[in-house]
DNA sequence: ACAATAGGGGAATAATTTATCCCTATATGA
DNA sequence: TCATATAGGGATAAATTATTCCCCTATTGT
């Protein structure tokens, strides 16, 4: 398992949302998982970008802080329901102003982010 | 230089924010330029964990996204500032909500942090 | 002549994060 | 018997991000 070597900053507010929403897929699991979208699979076919294994890791981290709970029945084949906690229930308003401004914005974000793609890659990537 | 492999996800809002904001330092960054610190040492001196080599890298994509502009003064010593554009600037309200529920929860932050950490790590890393 | 200041950039390397591949288990349906 | 669905983990590879080290500019002060 792999270990951090280096301590993370943790000095003002911002520091410590960093570590815990820090991951590229951890935001968008919080917000599926509020809609209602609680089943490991359900998640998966959500966001079909990330790897199996990339999900199961970013839900235990936000398990382990405390964010979502998990529910394991004990049924075959297996069901699993991930929760908000109150916590991380605290954060959805948060994620909400995040996403708005994102939808807000959408065609002049589309705009710039395509606009860097492009320069940085002349080349060839798919 | 180096160029991306795998093409970003650009589906909801959500996924563009995080385009033009995942990066370690990038959300402090635009946070402390609204601040008043827009000089990059200021900058440096604010956030003396990054070095000095990523900090310029994310201050040019923020300003390729259009977040910041650059002003280079044609003296020397050299001087530059950096500023927020109308873009940038309305970000700073939903910035300010994240460190707001960061601050907020600061004390179980902690808690929850610390113990993930020791968690993984009963080896030593300083 | 040399150091300090202010701002940067290239190359190499280290650290971290994500993806891929393969394996486990049980029950149901073809 | 074999595929499917459900959930997950280990090992390894690849991609990405960040750090370190060293170099360059020009002026002012010692």
């Amino acid at each position: 398992m792999y270990v951090k070597k280096t301590l993370p900053a943790l000095n003002c507010g911002l520091d410590l949302v960093g570590e815990v929403l820090y991951g590229k897929w951890k935001i968008r699991l919080l917000w599926f998982i509020n809609a209602g979208h609680q089943r490991p699979s359900e998640l998966q076919r959500k966001i079909p970008d990330a790897s199996r294994r990339v999900l199961n890791m970013q839900l235990k981290e936000l398990e382990d802080h405390e964010l979502i709970t998990k529910k394991i029945y004990p049924v075959t084949p297996p069901k699993v329901e991930y929760s908000l906690t109150e916590f991380g229930r605290s954060l959805i308003p948060v994620i909400g102003t995040l996403g708005k401004w994102g939808d807000d914005y959408e065609a002049r974000l589309r705009e710039v982010i395509s606009k860097s793609l492009n320069n940085s890659a002349s080349t060839i990537n798919q």
